[in-house]
DNA sequence: GTGGTCTAGACCACT
DNA sequence: GTGGTCTAGACCACG
């Protein structure tokens, strides 16, 4: 599990904490079952506040990601590879229309963009 | 020159206006030397505050966008259309580098993303 | 709007105030669009700390009950009277469900649990 | 004497095996001076730790559910039928109560409920 | 030792 | 003044 944030950045610490968790659960670099560490060790090895760590791990467990058992600690949640597939597209597809709303807005073409797309893929 | 508002929108409205701008700078909708309507008038059609409008006005003079003359109002900025290409194609580049870091990050190849890019455009 | 909270119940502070304010939604005691008092003032009246009201708050937010502006405040979310009468349903019959499971595990019956209800109505 | 514990459940273990006892000896499943299979033994099969175990155990017994005898273990507690048919009536008049207070809240009628309820049975 | 909740502050961006 | 985020503690229930 590699987690790191970066205090620089616009996006809040908790959402960045929160997408690194949520792609390797879906890629599958995480495992259904697996225990994370710690809250307080997360907390401590990123040297941000507990609470924030709480609030990226609360969005996780509201949307399904993990599941939390008080004394026992915090799992990645049981999904099916075919849901976190499915969930993947979806992302995926709604990153891909707002690039396109982006491209058209700037009049830049279909083939232009495709061609952008391989260049720096 | 078409502006609209989405206050559900997690994006400040100041932002919103920023970019619709911007874009149709850029996209040539709005040619050099043409003059925007008064704040006054774009704060009341939109329902915003003058506040508001006058922050995305300041944000597109700063960046360039827009020059303001004072007593007769703000006008598009004199920009070549080599330097509005180029910009465009930054833009546009970062935005793509966005998707392709996405797609990366949750094992999506080249030709599935290339793919799934021109269904949905 | 009527708020209060029970330091002495075991259900945590900020799942009181969800309660309270989703019910007011869903029975129409709340209208859509209407202003929520600021988080400063609830957690004054209140007597609890802001971050309190905030995690109530983040979590009728998240399930859809309000929407935040910021800058201008919390506003009941725009929901229709038929999707409420829905969530209403939902709500009661898997209380309802729950009620039945406790009533048959105590060896009641269907008859002897009604005539109960209609007392205690 | 069946029991089973599901760790997603958000209420505690200890709390899940205190309900599935007290409610077996209140219905009668349990009678009175039966012995309970020894701590340790319940521990191995449900795969959760002896301490969780006893913190049910001593529940019930500090509830009046069971009696332990120090080097032969626990046995159901000596109940009278009436007292078990109050305790249950008690129970199930406050699991009432809070549905009807659901329901209040929620702007439902006495009938709607009781329909509801007998369809739900 | 684990997560769950809460407090009392603080700074920032937005309106 | 509004919500959004963050910090540095604290106490409790659970295992």
């Amino acid at each position: 599990m590699r987690l790191s944030v970066n205090p620089n950045d616009k996006t809040p610490i908790y959402r960045q904490l929160y997408e690194q968790i949520a792609s390797q659960v879906l890629s599958g670099a995480l495992q259904p079952g697996k225990a994370l560490p710690p809250i307080r060790a997360v907390s401590r090895e990123l040297g941000v506040s507990m609470i924030t760590v709480r609030s990226a791990w609360d969005e996780l467990i509201r949307d399904g990601y993990l599941v939390s058992r008080t004394g026992s600690g915090c799992f990645v949640a049981p999904i099916s590879q075919t849901s976190r597939d499915s969930i993947r597209l979806q992302k995926l597809t709604s990153a891909v229309d707002a690039l396109v709303a982006d491209a058209k807005s700037l009049g830049v073409t279909k083939d232009q963009l495709c061609e952008l797309l391989r260049e720096r893929f």
